[in-house]
DNA sequence: TCTGGGGTCCTAGGACCC
DNA sequence: TCTGGGGTCCTAGGACCC
């Protein structure tokens, strides 16, 4: 009966060159041309969001500044991002997964995993080719899918086969067709992480997978065991469709047209940034906990610096006084590339009310024997407040019932 | 005349508490 | 009378991903 053993039947979608294809889609004379889409195409430091096929044949990267992909591409066409395009196509596309299950993931705008183990008598290869078909067909955009047991599978699979690619990727044949991949590839594995590997040996995601438990872990921390365990195919992460709805921080950030020391331009920013932080909190619901300002200096060197708030923030013009303070106190005064702000630790806005009210009770009330206050709370708020015998207050509370949802998924 | 902007997760040290 | 061990919170920073 059980054909997979137990086992899950995992995708991976994975838009090829999605801003690319969703241009494409929408004006169809753009279809077999090199083409980029990039930010700050007027200004010195556009790069490379995505490209087309046929610029990637030229040597297109994503990433690379614009002007040495021009260089590489002299034909290549440049546009900046339409938002608004790839998020109607990124919820167009979700919707057409969802109808083969519930248990969709969106990762980002133009990837997701699906979990289709309750449909385990059907072929999954069919449903995969189902998919493929019918993105290409009624939204004109192509994918590539992974099928395998687990997440990590999947994604390294759907990677194999770009553009409209279908890789089913088996426990059984890991050793032919991931181990010999160079370590670098995994998903997980970055520049440093592979060079740290590199020091005590291991070059390919055999190696990796073979390696000694001791060492790994010394070297990489639980990051280590964890590589390994998917260099042997074992995760257990779940596809979770609720993922979208939490949220951990919300943020902004600017590269400026030059780099400057002008306070008063520097202050523009931080205001503008402040702006757009809090319409986005507010869109949410939601107020931040603790509050970031990030520095970029003109040679990349890159800080962040946080305050942790009494008062959750919420509002633009506290956002902007609290930014400043935080900027103010950790500039060294040289010329500045980018600022950036985020807020952190979300909680749902009249949570934080209650949180509020709470905490300017308790000052009040603060030579009152602890059990007597509790009991006051209870009674002013409710029991779900504050229990006796729990330590904190309601701080994990954050998330419940919250509606909101990320980004690209709004209209 | 190089490298954007949006995120997540993990680590580590110091403060502080019991 | 010279020094334990566990836990949480706060801050900074690193690595990674799309």
């Amino acid at each position: 009966m059980n054909e997979n053993r137990g086992g899950r039947i995992i995708l991976h979608v994975d838009m090829n060159s999605f801003y690319a294809s969703v241009e494409m889609a929408y004006d169809p004379k753009l279809r077999g041309k090199p083409l980029a889409i990039a930010g700050n195409v007027e200004e010195r430091k556009g790069i490379i969001v995505t490209c087309s096929y046929e610029a990637r044949a030229m040597g297109v990267k994503t990433t690379m500044p614009l002007w040495q992909a021009r260089k590489l591409c002299p034909q290549l066409i440049v546009m900046r991002p339409t938002f608004d395009r790839y998020r109607k196509a990124s919820m167009a596309m979700f919707d057409i997964l969802r109808e083969y299950t519930p248990l969709v993931e969106p990762v980002s705008i133009d990837e997701g995993y699906m979990d289709l183990t309750e449909y385990k008598y059907s072929q999954p290869l069919e449903i995969s080719k189902s998919i493929q078909t019918r993105l290409l067909e009624e939204l004109t955009l192509p994918c590539s899918i992974g099928v395998a047991p687990n997440k990590f599978l999947a994604k390294m699979a759907s990677n194999m086969k770009k553009p409209l690619g279908i890789t089913v990727l088996r426990l059984r044949e890991l050793s032919t067709t991931l181990w010999p991949l160079p370590v670098g590839e995994m998903h997980g594995v970055g520049e440093k992480t592979a060079e740290k590997l590199n020091t005590i040996n291991i070059h390919t995601i055999q190696d990796l997978a073979q390696g000694n438990h001791v060492q790994l872990k010394k070297l990489l921390g639980i990051n280590g065991e964890r590589l390994k365990k998917r260099a042997n195919g074992l995760d257990d992460r779940p596809v979770n469709p609720d993922s979208i709805y939490d949220f951990k921080s919300i943020g902004n950030s600017s590269t400026l047209p030059k780099d400057t020391t002008d306070e008063k331009q520097l202050n523009d920013v931080l205001n503008k940034l402040a702006h757009s932080v809090s319409t986005r909190l507010k869109r949410k619901d939601v107020v931040a906990t603790k509050l970031f300002v990030t520095i970029r200096y003109a040679d990349l060197r890159t800080i962040t610096r946080s305050k942790k708030l009494a008062n959750p923030v919420g509002e633009k013009e506290d956002i902007y006084e609290y930014a400043k303070q935080l900027f103010y106190s950790h500039w060294n005064e040289e010329p500045i590339r980018l600022l950036g702000i985020t807020g952190q630790d979300l909680v749902e806005k009249e949570e934080a009310v209650k949180q509020l009210d709470l905490f300017s009770f308790e000052t009040e009330a603060k030579h009152e024997p602890i059990l007597k206050l509790i009991d006051k709370l209870n009674e002013k708020y409710g029991s779900k407040v504050i229990k006796r015998g729990m330590k904190g207050g309601s701080k994990d509370d954050n998330t419940a019932g919250t509606s909101f949802n990320k980004d690209f998924l709004q209209e």
